[in-house]
DNA sequence: TTGCGTGCAAAGGTTTTGCATGGCA
DNA sequence: TGCCATGCAAAACCTTTGCACGCAA
């Protein structure tokens, strides 16, 4: 891994990744914040960092079937997010961290009868949330 | 829903979903495959008729975080793929088709500890089948 | 004949890449 | 000074759309 240079673009994106915790945001998310603040910052740059977060995992990638573009997720809490398995509420978009051992006896079943080992980190469940139940 | 006239392209279409049921495929599979096969078909003939099969259910439309592509799947036996969970291999791309009682115990202790919901039809399990743990 | 489907071309959006410049350590 | 990161521009992709033409029923 190489060196890591505090440079301003990059505090402006690590800035919007805390202040947007436990949400997904796109990387057009970013500029436009960014731009709001009056601050300049290139689609290449932005696109150049979070492929590293990502890459250093303190980022997840994914995609929605609705969205276009690549959404993001970022948490303070949870350092090991390629552990664990990913709930995501298909009508706001938030995210949940889940147990693994919630699925102890899914796991079991799903290498007895297909033969298949869950990779956790890489999974995402759609669901929907407490709220968004109550609001429809 | 309009009348549908039965016309080259669109064979040509259903005919590689039927010899690559099960498993992942993009728009750009199947303009190579058919092109591969000495046939012409177009970009947007492709598009509109794979749109066509999602909203008659026939076929599911996802994405991939590594896959830039929107990925689709077909499969002739599951009428109900929208009302069951799939798991997809991460290395071979193979799909799976899981029932719900498998979740029995999951999506209750999902439903106490996070308040969610599981949306079976939307939900995807990254996985590693049998064969590609073999081969590793 | 009627109207649906196709091919073509163009456009819009996302993401990547090469390169020279600028800035951190 | 020596790298690393940025900005800019261009290009590569994916996907959608308008339109005229062709073809199934």
């Amino acid at each position: 891994m190489k060196s890591e240079y505090k440079t301003k673009p990059r505090n402006l994106i690590i800035e919007y990744l805390k202040d947007n915790a436990d949400t997904r945001f796109t990387a057009r998310d970013i500029l436009n914040a960014v731009k709001d603040k009056g601050d300049g910052l290139d689609r290449s740059t932005v696109y150049r960092n979070l492929e590293r977060l990502c890459t250093e995992g303190k980022l997840i990638k994914y995609k929605e079937a609705d969205v276009n573009a690549s959404c993001y997720q970022y948490s303070e809490e949870h350092e090991s997010c390629r552990e664990h398995m990913h709930a995501q509420c298909s009508v706001c978009g938030k995210i949940f961290h889940l147990d693994n051992s919630i699925f102890k006896s899914a796991a079991k079943k799903m290498m007895t009868e297909y033969g298949i080992e869950i990779d956790y980190g890489k999974s995402v469940i759609m669901c929907v949330c407490e709220e968004c139940r109550e609001d429809s």
